[in-house]
DNA sequence: GTTACTCGGTTAAAAAAGCAACCTGGTAAT
DNA sequence: ATTACCAGGTTGCTTTTTTAACCGAGTAAC
């Protein structure tokens, strides 16, 4: 009743994290343009063509953890249960991100996670990228929305609260707070944001 | 100056250990009989079809170590230095793996290595086999000794030889003995079968 | 201004692995 | 006696991976 979780299937989800996971240790280690991706395939003994049908660019070595995300925000409205509005339904959806520290909402401590946000960020071809993945994900999440102007507006701001409130919080646990110290300004803040958008 | 050691080789000898390990230690733990080749292609994580890929037969899952000597004693023949005579370089060489413990003299008292020689002597279709392995080996022992009956007559002198040293050895590691306990005897049977030879 | 690297990324062919289905022989239920 | 299952192996067929060669852009040497 779950995943039809064959050999195959499985030695290809382990071979995709092991990829993932030397390219993320060795950037972080060294830097992301200091980084070949020769190296990172030697690292996860595996060769260059295959790193490359796992991953379509360097870049998504990265960034496959956001790419993971991709289309959230559309399936979250398309999901949502009859007589709840689609901004309440994501606003819900963020609020719970926030309670279980989704990594994704910035509010996360964890030195690793604190590390790989740094990169990203420090990184002007991630950055880049990254932007342009949110730009899908605002495209789908407006078609989900409806049709129309409107959806597209609704989807914009929906979203660049989102970064907002993911980079706000980012920058206080940069600035060395606790994730929990943060959690109640955090709820406070996508409180305020939201409750202006509807 | 070594083995040209690509991608493909690796993993391909990887693999090879794997299933073996597998195989061997669900072997010792249930017996050769109680266990399918089809758990042994589970608990390595490969198909079946691979399993045989890497092994002809169930009996070779375990008699691969065996095999890996296979043809040994005619290589020591052919590269014998010049001057020295056949049998006394095959005596030099069972002298140093007795030296060196090396488990196809029986010297070894390794718990891994005494429940591994348990399980082959007391597995009649691996001890079947790995007699076949033997025969194999003395006829390519007799080809490196020349031609005749002679030859054949020598060959199976010798391989006789090992295999009564070594089942000598083993029995006195099973009776509780260690292997440096026994070494000192090992080497004067060894020396007194092969002076006969001579 | 060539030459010759190295980088990210691609291509084509060949090897290897997975999968499902099959074969043969034994053994247990019905 | 039939049925049915499980054992050790095998047979295509498809998918995945390796390999070596290549491309186009940048860059350092000379």
């Amino acid at each position: 009743m779950s995943e039809p979780t064959g050999l195959r299937a499985r030695k290809k989800e382990r071979t995709r994290e092991a990829i993932a996971d030397a390219a993320v240790s060795l950037f972080l280690e060294h830097g992301f343009d200091r980084v070949s991706v020769n190296e990172i395939a030697a690292a996860a003994e595996i060769s260059k063509p295959t790193l490359f049908r796992y991953f379509p660019t360097k870049e998504d070595l990265v960034l496959h953890r956001f790419a993971d995300h991709q289309g959230e925000a559309a399936r979250v409205v398309r999901g949502r249960e009859s007589g709840i509005e689609p901004v309440a339904a994501l606003r819900r959806h963020f609020q719970a991100a926030l309670d279980r520290y989704d990594p994704v909402t910035g509010l996360n401590d964890h030195p690793q996670v604190v590390a790989f946000h740094r990169l990203v960020f420090s990184t002007p071809s991630l950055a880049g990228r990254l932007t342009r993945y949110q730009l899908e994900d605002e495209e789908a999440l407006a078609d989900a929305l409806g049709e129309g102007i409107q959806a597209h507006v609704q989807a914009a701001q929906v979203l660049a609260i989102q970064r907002v409130l993911a980079r706000a919080n980012w920058q206080k646990i940069a600035d060395g707070r606790t994730a929990s110290d943060v959690h109640p300004e955090a709820v406070a803040d996508a409180d305020e944001a939201f409750s202006e958008l509807q």
